[in-house]
DNA sequence: CTTCTGTCTATTGTAGATAAAAGACAGAAG
DNA sequence: CTTCTGTCTTTTATCTACAATAGACAGAAG
């Protein structure tokens, strides 16, 4: 088992979404480029759909036979790649499990755990490590650094740093630029959600990487970008954690929101930055209140 | 070839240079203590001391037998651990070779050029992705992004949002801080270097990082510490490719660095914010003055 | 009863091998 | 003459194996 074809797995069940639409495929660059795989891999997948009797595939004529079953897919515990399982593995274990502070962390015996082998947990653990809770203790075993108070606030301090700057470069974007455009959508669905928030409460995580990841990006600034996905996995994780007044909180944030919005669309640097603190306090104190 | 011994090479290099303290040496754990490895080195370093008739060892009793010569030490070469090897290899390539933004990176051309395995590489690569001079392309190459004007910019921005609040940190330190002890000793140094200005410029750079290093790490937060990496590896090979003028603007830096200085030691976040972005400000000009 | 040494085991760092995936190139089809 | 397909080569992702290193434990020495 060199390599999993999870790619291959994946690209395949979404060529098979592409069927409803047409009934004779494009061409197989064409395939790849709306896939985002390689030729080798559409090739592989048209094979398969000829052997599944789902298209007749000769040279440049790829014909629809019948529409895809549910057992015409893969799985979808086959389609995630190596390194999300083992990032879903690890927080789980490290968030959910008691991990105190201080663990040690066995590359052996997570991968073992995983079913994989050391060198993805270990690579895994490297790319991990610059969100500031491991630490590798050089010719030995990683140290868990633990999900604590002090990691809480090291992150926000940093994260209001970063999203203040941002802001005030966001209401100094020219008019022209589409993340005016973003943000009047990303309006729209919180006046979607907060209209039918009983049902709707649980989108408000997606919606918040949404909205704060555009704000960030205005900083044209790699490094403040990339920051973002620290605070990213912290909250994903921690919204999937932590489920206790999930609807009040969101409904709180939501009208935060709309506040940082509106004062980001009045353009006026003070009114943005005032709204953009006072939302980013309670989302610290609502991070903060989960901690032990 | 498993794993290099670089770990015990070097532990023995050191080891040696303690004969010239003591006729005996101390206890196995304490031995390892003192050169940061574990029991199981020291006992191949006492093992290999032996062979070479440097040391009489019987269990507790380790006599020195004679004084080691150059030609007892491993060359310095076979010292280096492969990560140090493969990162100057590299830095080499992408800063002193022509490297144009968007150029391919191989994994396996390059652990060809280096001489080592693929694994160390790609683990080389992941980590010093973070400094954002490259970008992975999943199931593809990395590329290069490139030492460019951008780059420095980015870089300088977060570096300037990140060393005003730590030095605002630093003035409001207890008395009893060891910061401020190591701040004068700093200080020293400086003075040192200045009044031998003419041969002594060179060691500017080391100082220079020691310097902003301890700013930093009042901060008490680890990305504002972590980032520092980032920083100090930039301007470390920074100094190394550009010498131009290195006599002048050392001197210069340095002279910064005292009113920088007195200016912390004043306590008065004021002035400590002024003299800060003036050093930050000329740090940041000279750093894109080297760049095309 | 604390600290050391001898011995043994477990884990990490690195190389090498292999399937999956990307990508290059020439000739075919439009 | 542009875009496609067939074929082939190269590179990446991942596993396995093994030496170097760390670390554990029991008995020895003080």
């Amino acid at each position: 088992m060199a390599k999993q074809n999870t790619v291959f797995k994946d690209a395949f069940n979404r060529c098979l979404e592409l069927f409803a639409e047409t009934a004779t495929l494009p061409s197989e660059p064409e395939l790849g480029q709306a896939l985002g795989v390689s030729r080798t891999t559409v090739r592989a997948i048209l094979t398969r759909c000829e052997e599944l009797s789902l298209i007749a595939w000769d040279k440049r004529s790829k014909t629809v036979l019948r529409n895809p079953e549910p057992s015409d897919y893969f799985p979808s515990e086959e389609t995630d790649s190596l390194a999300e399982r083992i990032e879903r593995s690890f927080m789980r274990r490290i968030l959910a499990g008691g991990a105190e502070p201080g663990m040690q962390i066995n590359e052996l015996e997570l991968a073992r755990e995983i079913g994989t082998g050391t060198t993805s947990v270990r690579e895994f653990l490297i790319r991990f490590s610059r969100f500031g809770l491991i630490e590798k203790r050089p010719n030995s075993h990683w140290v868990l650094k633990g999900f604590t108070r002090e990691f809480a606030l090291e992150l926000t301090e940093v994260r209001e740093m970063f999203e203040l700057r941002s802001a005030a470069r966001f209401v100094s974007l020219p008019e022209e630029d589409p993340a005016w455009e973003e943000l009047r959508t990303i309006e729209a669905v919180h006046r979607e959600i907060l209209a039918a928030i009983d049902e709707r409460y649980g989108e408000f995580s997606e919606l918040d990487e949404r909205l704060h990841l555009l704000v960030h990006k205005s900083s044209s600034n790699r490094f403040i970008i990339d920051f973002y996905d620290v605070i990213a996995i912290v909250f994903h994780y921690h919204y999937q954690w932590n489920k206790a007044n999930a609807r009040e909180r969101n409904a709180r944030a939501l009208e935060e929101h709309l506040d940082y919005i509106a004062a980001l669309q009045s353009r006026d640097p003070m009114s943005a930055e005032q709204a953009c603190r006072r939302h980013l306090k309670s989302a610290r104190e609502t991070l903060l209140q989960s901690i032990p």
